[in-house]
DNA sequence: TCATTTGTACCTGTAAGTGTTACAGAAGTG
DNA sequence: CACTTCTGTAACACTTACAGGTACAAATGA
């Protein structure tokens, strides 16, 4: 799969915003955390501003810090700001019309995405930003 | 996402496969149905082959069949034998280890993905090729 | 021997993600 | 106002992965 880090960036982005919930903190510095460039977080900060989970800043002493305190954001949230596709993908072409499988094989798959997708929300709006941050916090204890 | 339809080819032939168990099947006229291309199918039921989903056989008269009943075979195996990767992909580039969340984060987002893994897995176990082939014939008479 | 069919190597085109540079515009400061 | 610091975003190159396609060796049945 041509998968996408963009989840996993989010999570460590975000992460490191509820570190500190007022502080304004610089693509640059966050940039550094996840070791890629500075414009590459700004677009993904965009993104989560785009679905109201950080506020961010221009000019002198801007920045970027949480819309909401970690308890109020769940993962699921997060995953769908930044997700734009499903688990697998629907036939690239449609598949023959003429076919009797070719003719409704689409419309399965399409109830078994939503069947996976459903299964994926259960499992990630269990947790929220704040168990993430503890559980990030208490792996740097041990 | 740079989406993978390759579960969606393989749920796709594997229904055409089951309609009849004992056919031989050749990859030019799954591949007619499929709307692609017969290589493109060949190399898909490699995978299945490996994953003891099919049997192929070479030469004239040859072709390929499931190689157990539609019944006995689940959705979680298709899955896993085209699915090479995860739901999201952890970092392309391993995070700062001198940052007290890059140093961590990889741990916490690595049980995230066995998590949504095994939900995958409670989902798509549920369901059979049966299942989807009766989904798809029952589709061809409304 | 010959026609058929898989398995696979190899090449191409295309799409998406990532990394970078560059720069306009916003906002605080002297 | 001039200057500095940041974000937002456009533009471009690089890489990777998938899909489509050609070609051919090897297997198999007639």
């Amino acid at each position: 799969m041509a998968a996408n880090s963009q989840f996993s960036m989010a999570v460590h982005v975000l992460s490191m915003l509820a570190r500190s919930k007022d502080e304004n903190f610089k693509s640059d510095y966050l940039a550094k955390s996840v070791n890629t460039n500075a414009v590459v977080v700004r677009r993904l900060l965009g993104q989560l501003n785009h679905a109201n989970l950080v506020v961010s800043q221009t000019g002198a002493n801007g920045g970027t810090r949480l819309a909401r305190c970690p308890k109020e954001i769940d993962l699921w949230e997060i995953y769908q700001a930044v997700n734009c596709g499903e688990v697998f993908a629907l036939h690239a072409k449609a598949p023959n019309q003429d076919c009797p499988v070719g003719k409704n094989i689409e419309a399965v798959l399409c109830c078994l995405q939503k069947d996976i997708d459903n299964g994926i929300q259960e499992k990630l709006s269990k947790y929220t930003l704040q168990n993430v941050f503890e559980m990030v916090e208490q792996g740097a204890l041990v």
